[in-house]
DNA sequence: TTTTTTTAGTTAAACGTTTAACCTATATTT
DNA sequence: AAATATAGGTTAAACGTTTAACTAAAAAAA
């Protein structure tokens, strides 16, 4: 044997790899036998486990996940697809996938929609082209059609949604509570005693803003408030788009006393737009973000959020992902996961403290 | 053949994907005349090719990449670790990396080491079992062993690094002229009257952080400002410790004018600390930061900051290993792209606006 | 007409694993 | 002692492509 090692141990020096084909031929026995004791197979004996261990170790033996993959027929592999991320929330969503699935030796692959659906479909046939076991996804704000995602669906891959999902596509779904936290918001907003309430919003047609949305005029109806149309803009909530709606809200003959806005980028040029104007946060205007991003504590004065439970998410959705791979029975009812949100409060909405 | 193909159709409704051997069935060919008419053979008829892809259509064929990449030897595959992905500059580099790397139909694969060694150790574990056709890296902070770097070398994978680097390693790099950043922000200081620079920097250990303290140092000398150890301070850069080091420095009996932090995170907590003392920034003390996040031009005052051209980097780093991939011959001179940075200056560190 | 060239394929092996099915020698049971 | 079980393997096919090497028929050249 160990002449036969050392005749192997030049492969090192070359580009070749070592595969099982090499550790077999060190040791005298077959390729299968190699495999099995590689997995810890019950019908082959300690002593060749062993020795096989050894010799793989020696030639510095690295799998071929693509050859165990095609015969397995399992890529272990995990499509990842997100609007962008550099926000805190979809990073940290990421991040926890990731630690859940690598336990289970599942890789990720990340991709990154910016936004567009075109990309967002681009990313979605990339992923299927590299026989991705599973996709866990959050949808462009610009995706309508659903066509790509039911073809994820039709191949019989697992899909599931986080944040921004759709109602009518029928799969897993993990998120926070929307309606509710915009009832958690305007509820906080009216006992600093605001009465009129503006929200700079996403679009309707995106469920979690369509249900921020209705959160947000439902609580105004349950505290007697009227509903002002001018009070309820929509928009794709870019720190930019913050702004400069912030302005027009500026603008209104009859200003409001507070502002909910969906997203803390645009929170962040809301609030960059009152500093402009020398308005005082909160004593004049009262402002609310969404999302609880890190620099919503760190900017002056700190804007109040909604914590979405990034990590909950992630890991829950890793989790759901497991089940599909766990379980034999292909009939399993779907996942509606939905997590309580949680308001935090901070100096741009808290008059009691100033 | 419409009988053949009607048989096939039905496949579709189960969960068995279509292969080329299915399309081979129904046209009656050989597979390999499939395989070669899909990739645009010139041994294949026109007439052939179009019924191959027609066929291909209508059976919703999808290509299996493990087993093309498997005969190949290529995974089209690329590895991509970076600390973590929510800075505006990783997010951006990765970004390009992509739009490059997704033209030559190459996909990525995204990992992070949130800074910490053995993270990335597993992570390049990781991607080699992936079969990476080649690895593109930040190092983690942590970082001095570098012997899993060298193994990705051993194994004949490209490896680029960027950004955080390091000078022992004989690999292709990708980043900024750190030490020239440093002047140009000790030159600006200088011109706007500072006279006692501080500089919070990173550790000496890591390759950009070391050329940023060399460069702030020499700059005084150049400008024939003394060099007091005082005001020299390493940290690992967090929000939490630029606000921590800044106390420190503001307890001075001799406090700066002026402090130069290496990196923008840092200079946000900075700006914290010298808010919350009541001091004025820039007329008390000027702030400059590092790295040009978003942020930086939206906070109140303005930080002025160093922009690493992060879509530059993204794009050079993908150029050089598509580099690898071209070239057949295996001797290959090393890329050591230095990037000059350019200073944008803002509000805190800008005595001439105010 | 015969030979050569071109066209349009076909055959079969290979990539590195995994795994069902089979085999043989030894140990155990009856 | 014969029958059965167990341990410890081996053989060969399969996963879905790609590709080098071969071939048959038709077209062009001689």
């Amino acid at each position: 044997m160990l002449k036969r090692l050392s005749k192997y141990i030049k492969k090192l020096n070359t580009k070749k790899k070592t595969t099982i084909k090499d550790i077999a031929n060190v040791l005298n026995i077959s390729i299968a036998a190699v495999s099995k004791a590689l997995h810890d197979d019950s019908r082959i004996s300690k002593k060749t486990k062993k020795a096989v261990k050894q010799v793989a170790k020696n030639l510095n033996y690295q799998p071929n996940h693509l050859a165990s993959a095609l015969r397995k027929g399992k890529s272990k592999l995990v499509g990842v697809i997100v609007p962008r991320t550099n926000s805190n929330f979809f990073s940290s969503v990421i991040e926890n996938i990731e630690e859940v699935l690598n336990k289970e030796g599942y890789n990720i692959i990340i991709t990154q929609s910016n936004e567009s659906f075109k990309k967002e479909c681009d990313n979605i046939n990339t992923l299927l082209f590299t026989q991705v076991d599973g996709i866990i996804a959050s949808m462009a704000n610009e995706t309508i059609d659903l066509e790509y995602f039911e073809k994820i669906k039709a191949k019989g891959i697992p899909l599931i949604l986080f944040d921004r999902g759709e109602n009518d596509l029928n799969v897993d779904y993990i998120g926070i509570n929307d309606y509710d936290s915009s009832h958690k918001i305007v509820e906080h907003l009216v006992n600093q005693g605001c009465k009129r309430i503006a929200h700079i919003g996403g679009f309707k047609r995106t469920r979690i803003y369509n249900n921020r949305i209705r959160g947000y005029m439902d609580a105004l109806k349950k505290h007697n408030l009227p509903l002002d149309n001018e009070l309820l803009i929509e928009s794709n909530l870019t720190i930019a788009d913050g702004k400069e709606k912030m302005l027009e809200l500026l603008k209104l003959k009859k200003r409001p006393d507070a502002v909910y806005v969906a997203s803390d980028y645009a929170a962040l040029g809301a609030l960059q737009a009152l500093k402009d104007k020398n308005i005082k946060v909160p004593q004049d205007i009262a402002l609310v973000g969404f999302g609880d991003e890190p620099f919503t504590a760190l900017v002056t004065p700190s804007i109040s959020s909604i914590n979405q439970h990034s990590a909950e998410i992630g890991k829950q959705a890793a989790q759901v992902f497991l089940s599909y791979t766990k379980v034999k029975s292909v009939k399993q009812t779907l996942n509606k996961i939905i997590l309580e949100a949680k308001l935090v409060i901070r100096e741009s909405s808290n008059t009691n403290i100033i």
